[in-house]
DNA sequence: CGAATAATTCAACATTCGTTGAATTTCATC
DNA sequence: GATGAAATTCAACGAATGTTGAATTATTCG
């Protein structure tokens, strides 16, 4: 029932990260209700009960598979951020600059070797249009993150009113939760001219595309 | 076991319309496995067995419910697609008449005093950002529309790339997706400034911002 | 009214769920 | 190699699930 986090045997580390990773892997397709905790010990090739000795309850282990990528991006997403700032200081940088700091971490996230970050990234997907669980899990893991950026956006916009930035970024992370989920759906309407898994294109477009939205809005005309 | 239709009584109507409701209602906030057929039941004020007996196994009442405003939707999405294209006829219409036919029509349907609007466009939400059911459900119910409006929008643009095109309304798509999930998390990001329940502002500044990312990327230079 | 059909209720079914306490094995340290 | 703690397995709990067949009530129609 004990529930430790350190000075673990290293052979059971990695099966708490085989939990962790079967655990994303079913959340990000079947959503917190479709998934059982049998299902995840079976694809992590473990004993049920050892989700239980190792994360309690259901929901804390939902919520331990949003941690452990979410403070990784966090650091990224922030540093990324930063450069941009310092790299037009004293002037505030770009808008183009802004939006692609705050998004290309996530395509190279997605892009990586290990499918999980793109799991995860799908998990993200559903909490943030999710009406039960959007407000506060997304809140708890990203909104000290998102507040900088939209610091930054509206030093962008100096004689913008807040309002807009603050929709104008709702567009934004919509637009980046369905890149995140990445249904097949595109793939279908396109006739296979464009995939929902080429994060590099849909990135590439996403920044020039919300730039300009960004502008229509906010810039004195 | 049968599942009459038509010719029914008056007062059974009522009910499986309540069917219904209830189910859209707590399939949006629960998704399709967080919700069980006796708290449908309960919710609609009647019997277990009756949900099973109108519509047969719960897979079936999950289509029901995304079949019944959908129908009406396309309709409505359609003609004022037409609208637009005769407003302007020969010529294409602006993209921003063209969003706006794709958009106004939903801001109408969340704004009405039905509630149940509101409550299937955030089911919208969750299954087009589902990677189980985004594919599928979301091509069944919507490929015929969306298909009409992109090729409008190709028309708009006739020297873009038809990939500009698609990934623009993937945006687009995307950003929808998140106003219908009304989740109330940009009422937290703009400490009370902005409403995500305001849809009339959010689809006012949605369609100058759509607009202007179409431009940017279809546009020639 | 009476017979046939539709609508509704009731009870139960086999399964599966999350969780837990006890039993067992593994491992590090003396 | 014995001792104690950590790690893992096992078995079982009560509760809840979707579905169905039989029983009951309501409605329609001759």
């Amino acid at each position: 029932m004990a529930r430790p986090s350190q000075k673990m045997n290293p052979e059971s580390q990695v099966r708490r990260e085989k939990i962790l990773d079967a655990a994303e892997e079913l959340f990000s397709f079947h959503g917190y209700d479709g998934v059982t905790l049998r299902q995840i010990a079976r694809l992590a090739g473990v004993d049920v009960a050892l989700t239980s000795y190792y994360f309690g309850p259901k929901s804390d282990l939902f919520d331990a598979v949003l941690h452990r990528r979410g403070a990784i991006l966090n650091e990224a997403r922030l540093k990324a951020l930063r450069s941009a700032q310092e790299a037009s200081a004293p002037n505030a940088p770009d808008i183009e600059k802004v939006v692609e700091a705050f998004l290309r971490p996530l395509e190279i996230a997605q892009e990586s070797e290990d499918k999980g970050w793109r799991n995860y990234c799908a998990l993200i997907a559903y909490i943030n249009n999710s009406p039960l669980l959007g407000r506060e899990k997304m809140g708890k893991q990203f909104n000290a993150l998102v507040s900088e950026f939209i610091q930054v956006m509206t030093d962008c916009f100096p004689s913008a009113c807040p309002q807009q930035i603050f929709m104008c970024y709702q567009h934004l992370s919509g637009a980046l939760s369905l890149t995140f989920a990445d249904t097949g759906r595109l793939d279908d309407l396109s006739n296979g001219l464009c995939h929902s898994h080429d994060f590099k294109a849909l990135y590439d477009h996403m920044i020039p595309f919300m730039a300009a939205g960004f502008r229509q809005m906010c810039q004195p005309k």
